[in-house]
DNA sequence: AATGAATGAGAGTTCATTCAT
DNA sequence: AATGAATGAACTCTCATTCAT
């Protein structure tokens, strides 16, 4: 009832203000944005920022929660057992890369950036994000991949292959490598097909 | 001469900063340490920093660009025409996860995060270091791989895609994934043959 | 009357508020402690203490006011004319020193230090409090030593100074002065004494 | 040499800094005071207080600590022995007592103030002027009053009343009391006539 | 060239108080 | 009458940078 509705304002006043901090922090970075930038974005005042979190880092972890559950979900096919395996790395690809290639670029730079340099938000992103879609990585390799006769150890270093891959990429496009920007939207096919067959395919 | 002398002890100061810098750099982060904390650890005065320093920024970029020379160097095999495709790829990522295999990640974790929020430093990094080496990259993996027929194209994005491994590889190695760490050795020639026959090789 | 249960009412709210408020002040002082913590104290909203009392400084005044009663009837004995001088002063040490003893030295010391560096509630301490039992002491003491040949001017002098030695106890107390802690209920007849006989007394 | 310097440069900035504080914490209190209010009273800058003490606090301690020498040795009569009672206990109250007369009351107040709330401060105060007082005081009383038969029991009481009526009388003469300031010169006298003979002197 | 005291803008955060509900 | 979210002024303290010595 009245608790509900109050859960809900809560909720959107949190919004309100991460998706002004998400705006604000993605323009300039983590440690140029004063508070005051975040409250003048939201409409707010500065205090009222301290009523829904504990202090600025708190809001770079809020970001971070709130981005959690959406990528998590797109990373995660819903019937990855009725998947070949081709189509299982590619969609592990796609999403992440084409998800990025919005304007969440600038966002993540910030994340990125900050996690290099705060543990707790390290870890955060280790324990809440990585190693959960690295098991489900190794668990989705493993029963697709059984006829291919990959050893657990191989799954293991090849799920973190096809994620470093990833991250690595997304490295490249931040730096500003033009040659990927423009080939961005071949890279999914183009990496499957590079996990899947390496360069000698041609060959064999 | 005497401007010859002049000139190494200016080298040498510098150098004596820069040195003090990366290691309360690595130790401490980028934006935690200050200017004293760099003088104390140098042992001379705030101020004689500014003689030899535009700003604190600097310092990043001096310690940058003294890290190019032997980055650039480690990653460039003498005479790669000699070598076989297996060889070079293995020796472009033996080089880049070994170096940071010792007390260097510290220091690349707060370049990465300066770069991820500095343009300067991106784009110093992008040209100085990366173009270079993904340039030179093309050019072995063109010669070396002409009998196995990939295009310009091909050989730039695998070019981009042994990188990105690599990249991603120090981010996962950063980020704490401990299987990593562990199989850390293993990785390059783990790496290579993914590389070169993808995860399917072993059934053709 | 509705009037009469209103009055009540308020009355009752005010003295709960008082009561957090001089609970948390005692416990951690009055500047540290927050409108928050005395209204969660109270188990009310932030916003209700401001329907009873102006602001935060009233809320000291208010407890002030509330004790001034009870302090001033405790110094007053019933019938102080039946009563001879060693008990007449004997009793007014006995009261504030006791009184103090239990648990209110924490709150004590608190107002003091309001007192010190707020004019209103030093005023109003003086005033309401430390004047009138300035003035009935020095009734007494002149109505008790008619016999002893006191002139007014040595009554005034005499009553402040017991009032002092109180005072000055109080703060010893305060301070920590363990020695005093260890006699502190032999002090109102030790001081008795030295107020009736000074220290030569024994030879006389 | 220049070492020296240096330290009265640091000493001479320390007073110059402490002389602003004493007069604007005197004028204002210690909480209503800002640090700029400081650093314009002394004509420096903000951050410059900060090259010198710790935090605000460490301000009052330093007040504090200046004021502690020239205090124990208005205390401390040169050679003791040499007084009867009399003198010993008049002088003892007659230095206090004057002290303040001037234009100290105020930073008095405020540091009782703080006192009162400050456990460190309170334990500074104790230890480190109020305790050394305390015993020379004992002492003193002791071998001044063999003749008179006190134990050592009634000494450390005696004392601590005497201590105790000095504090008592500045808090009153704190409070606004009008009787005592026309009378503050003469309280040494009375004061300790009162503490040699009691009240009842007259009649022996 | 080296020093390091002085600077002062600027940050995050707190909290008494208000007022729409 | 009670609420408690919103307010925003104000504070302490930091630190990159300057410059007289």
């Amino acid at each position: 009832m009245t608790d509900l509705i109050q859960q809900q304002l809560i909720a959107a006043r949190r919004n309100q203000i991460l998706d002004a901090a998400a705006v604000v922090f993605a323009e300039h970075g983590f440690h140029p944005t004063t508070i005051r930038d975040i409250a003048r974005h939201a409409g707010i005042a500065d205090g009222t920022i301290y009523n829904y979190f504990d202090n600025k880092t708190a809001l770079l972890l809020g970001i971070f929660e709130r981005a959690k559950a959406s990528i998590v979900q797109q990373h995660m096919p819903a019937a990855p057992e009725q998947l070949d395996l081709r189509t299982l790395i590619k969609l592990s690809l796609v999403h992440p890369l084409m998800a990025l290639k919005q304007d969440n670029f600038a966002l993540f730079r910030i994340l990125l950036s900050e996690m290099m340099v705060n543990e707790d938000l390290r870890t955060l992103y280790f324990q809440q994000i990585m190693e959960p879609m690295l098991s489900s990585g190794e668990l989705m390799l493993g029963q697709a991949s059984v006829s291919y006769g990959l050893t657990p150890r191989e799954a293991g270093l090849t799920v973190r292959a096809i994620s470093a891959l990833m991250l690595g990429m997304m490295l490249h496009h931040i730096m500003g490598d033009t040659t990927l920007h423009a080939e961005w939207d071949a890279m999914p096919d183009f990496l499957t097909d590079l996990i899947l067959n390496g360069i000698l395919e041609k060959n064999s």
